[in-house]
DNA sequence: CCCTCGCTAGTCAAAGTTGACTACCCGATC
DNA sequence: GATCGGGTAGTCAACTTTGACTAGCGAGGG
């Protein structure tokens, strides 16, 4: 699973009606540009995509309100939304390493019910127990990692992450218990969008992983 | 960076002479199929690629000996084996959290001298400490999550994840530095490849993550 | 009044990835 | 002696990603 979809729909979920370069903003505020890889090409690619699968309504071009050519403004269709949730739902549960799904689930998870979060996180402990039992099957971590040759440091790595991520979660969820965060149904939404005209106070971020050379 | 140049030129590089299926089989060897995407189609693309770039030679098809359409030889040329390494010490360095390319430059470690791979880890941990520096600019850890709105988990998650790869390649450098394994001009190579006929022990191996779905 | 800079909004070709499919041959079975 | 399953070896179309490029407009300087 790729990040783009989500990250996308999400946004043109919360704008209800939005254009590309729009979209392209909003990932640049959540500093998605540099933890995730939305290059321009991919959103609006994605866009059109998910507007020929009907995720997506596509208004055709009205002109620019400010400067520049014309523009194609979306909105999220009914599947579309079905296709956000499943979509992130999935990135909550499954053990998928690659850190611009995460962040993005993490991201979004306020928009799925507070119980749900919980229920859908302890499933995600499920499966990477699940995967780390499988590791262990061939490599015992208290033996130490030379057991293998130096084959036994990518188990131990493996291992580690998994235990790192178990230890993350579990203080997620006891925080999300605890009440923190105000999620779907309990009063004012988090709106994570830049207004007509506002300003992107992250506009010009500092580098970021994922992009080191 | 993609894994998939990285594990096909090693594998190509250890046999010596390889066609694309003996490839394929060698990264199943390796339990790459699992942790890795690469599949047949990927392998078979990125084998033609790099032969088009003068990284590999190919040979002609020669026809199979067991069975089976003739197969195309790919040998590893000088750019190829310089690529290779380049390749090897930037999985190494960089600061990239995909999983695939972490877990092969591991496998491929000890075909660079071991005090290289030291002075490369020390590079990764210098990158991985700048980059929590620039994260902490905006989040301070000590503050707890919750300072930013949910989005402070984001900032956690991140925190979190560089910590316990520090952990993990501080407890690598001194295994490393403590005489473990066998690098590059230290006596008998490692060599991860099936012999002829051989037969692969991990072919039906468990699920694992990444694909997970 | 013209020209250039910078922002707006997007296109496009090339490369990479995926999953399903093909073709060949051997040995066993009916 | 047909044919059927399974291993060998690889192709292909569809889709996604990437990076570089284009084109319109307004503001401001000279």
């Amino acid at each position: 699973m790729s990040a783009i979809r989500l990250l996308v729909l999400g946004a043109v979920r919360q704008h209800g009606r939005a254009h590309g370069y729009q979209v392209r903003n909003d990932l640049e505020y959540w500093g998605a540009h540099e933890w995730s890889h939305a290059k321009p090409g991919s959103i609006y690619h994605a866009l059109k995509q998910m507007a020929k699968q009907g995720l997506l309504h596509a208004h055709e071009i009205a002109p620019s309100t400010a400067g520049g050519p014309p523009r194609t403004e979306y909105e999220i269709t009914e599947a579309g939304t079905e296709e956000f949730l499943r979509l992130l739902r999935e990135a909550l549960t499954s053990y998928d390493q690659k850190m611009d799904v995460k962040s993005s689930a993490i991201g979004f998870m306020v928009e799925l019910p507070r119980a749900e979060v919980v229920t859908l996180l302890k499933e995600r402990i499920r499966r990477i127990e699940q995967w780390r039992a499988s590791v262990t099957e061939h490599y015992v971590p208290e033996e130490g990692p030379e057991q293998l040759g130096h084959i036994g440091e990518i188990m131990n790595l493996w291992i580690h992450t998994a235990d790192a991520e178990l230890a993350w979660i579990q203080g997620l969820i006891g925080r999300i218990e605890d009440g923190a965060y105000s999620f779907a149904g309990e009063g004012e939404p988090f709106v994570g969008i830049l207004a007509e005209g506002e300003e992107n106070p992250y506009a010009t971020g500092e580098r970021h992983p994922e992009d080191a050379g």
